[in-house]
DNA sequence: GGGCAATATTTGTCTATACATATATACAAA
DNA sequence: TTTGTATATATGTATAGACAAATATTGCCC
């Protein structure tokens, strides 16, 4: 191997730290097709020469590229370009809870109503109870401005030796309901996104029209023993809500 | 500091590598609840005695958590639990030309038309060209088995020079469709889901019911050099189709 | 007690090195 | 031709140490 100075440069005095500045050069010549699909790009040693940095700082750059699938790297052969994907991508979801908790955004809860249930089939089933036991029913709608957005809907499982408070159930989110039953509190969710469109009860709760589309998203909240402790479904009135996947950048 | 014997110790002869041991280990103390939302959780230091590893092991543990939003590291201060999210999540949608490519899984394209058309309006501003120029419009069913699944309808970037070969716009993804002209080849999208219903048209070419519920999905395609190249929809069956984010685990 | 400077703590970045493991190749032996 | 072995190369994991930068704590002076 014939020593040689480096013949790229990361900039010392910028506040970017070399592993960006040189995953993003990487990124910018696989995008820009100079490094294409299933090609091998230079191995770690080569970038350590030609940068002039330590593997282990060479190996963080290609790691961020590797965490977003734009590189795939094989133990003895070497690091390649993956096959962009144009197809397929991520949703997120917003989080109204957060915002509330965090901003003064507008959004607000109301609780149209709590009832104390004997759980129906499929409510026993998804919360492993024996039909007819005691499930905890509540609806809400979340606002924003005082336009209603979504329409929230929940079984939750119910301790019986608890008070229930109903000033609690109306604000704040999910995990505060269970503040009092600490086993019982939230610590995931499976969640389910279908399209459907409004009923009757929905559309004049959403003031929105029937027939109107709208996004379902079902939720199955387990607390930290995988018990399922609530389970619900969410409507979005589909003229206000629309998830967004924008495609790679650094 | 006291030096003292590790309290807990990573299984030498396993295959999983100590980083995932120790992450794998704080993911369980997180989600049991024994260290709890908003709380600190040991220092690097700490951990790095508890279990006998150098600080380099144990930040990429922590790293392998915070790039999974269960804790979130402060400089100076320490690394905190992250509140659970129970709202919010990833919805991944499926890639079928992926599919297509890897296996013999049923899916066929079906090509219902190819026009020259001169661009609209919107067309024309999403494709960041003049009104009334070429460009290339496309439809084409995405079936399963004989039975249509999605709809696809894009306006294509239209290079003249080039022959077209009809061919090749039936079969393989969108990237095909590119090939001849490599600078105009997509390596990115954005993808817009929202909500809506069948029209006429769209229920007979989808094999349902017109006022039926589905998703849209808008796809805004980019060529490396950030053009965008094509802009289309995708509809997909509301009864065929759901995104599904299921929560967390290693 | 309040304000301020010095010190300690904690995470962020980077280097240098070591060994393990997987792959590709060349060459020798059966 | 096949099999085995040695070697070079590549990535994967882990260690030890250094300095930087942001924050928290302590102690001192007024």
């Amino acid at each position: 191997m014939v020593e040689r100075a480096p013949i790229h440069t990361v900039e010392l005095d910028s506040y970017v730290p070399a592993y960006l500045q040189l995953a993003r050069s990487l990124e910018e010549r696989i995008l820009s097709g100079e490094l294409k699909a299933g090609t091998r790009i230079p191995t770690e040693s080569e970038l350590c020469c030609d940068w002039g940095l330590s593997r282990m700082t060479v190996r963080r750059a290609i790691g961020v590229l590797s965490e977003r699938c734009l590189v795939r790297s094989e133990r003895g052969r070497g690091t390649f370009v993956i096959n962009p994907r144009t197809e397929g991508g991520v949703f997120l979801i917003p989080d109204f809870y957060e915002e509330m908790r965090s901003t003064d955004s507008g959004y607000n809860v109301t609780l149209l109503g709590v009832k104390v249930v004997s759980a129906g089939k499929k409510a026993a089933v998804m919360l492993d109870l024996r039909k007819g036991q005691s499930v905890l029913y509540i609806e809400r709608i979340l606002e924003e401005r005082c336009e209603p957005l979504v329409f929230d809907r929940k079984y939750l499982l119910f301790d019986g030796r608890q008070p229930l408070l109903e000033a609690e159930l109306g604000h704040g989110d999910p995990a505060s309901l269970f503040e009092r039953s600490p086993d019982m509190s939230p610590v995931r969710a499976d969640l389910h996104l279908t399209a459907t469109i409004l009923n009757e009860r929905e559309a004049r709760l959403l003031n929105s029209d029937r027939g109107a589309p709208a996004f379902c998203m079902e939720q199955e909240i387990y607390a930290a023993n995988d018990r399922r402790v609530a389970w619900g479904w969410h409507i979005y009135r589909g003229d206000k809500f629309s998830f967004s996947s924008l495609g790679r950048g650094l």
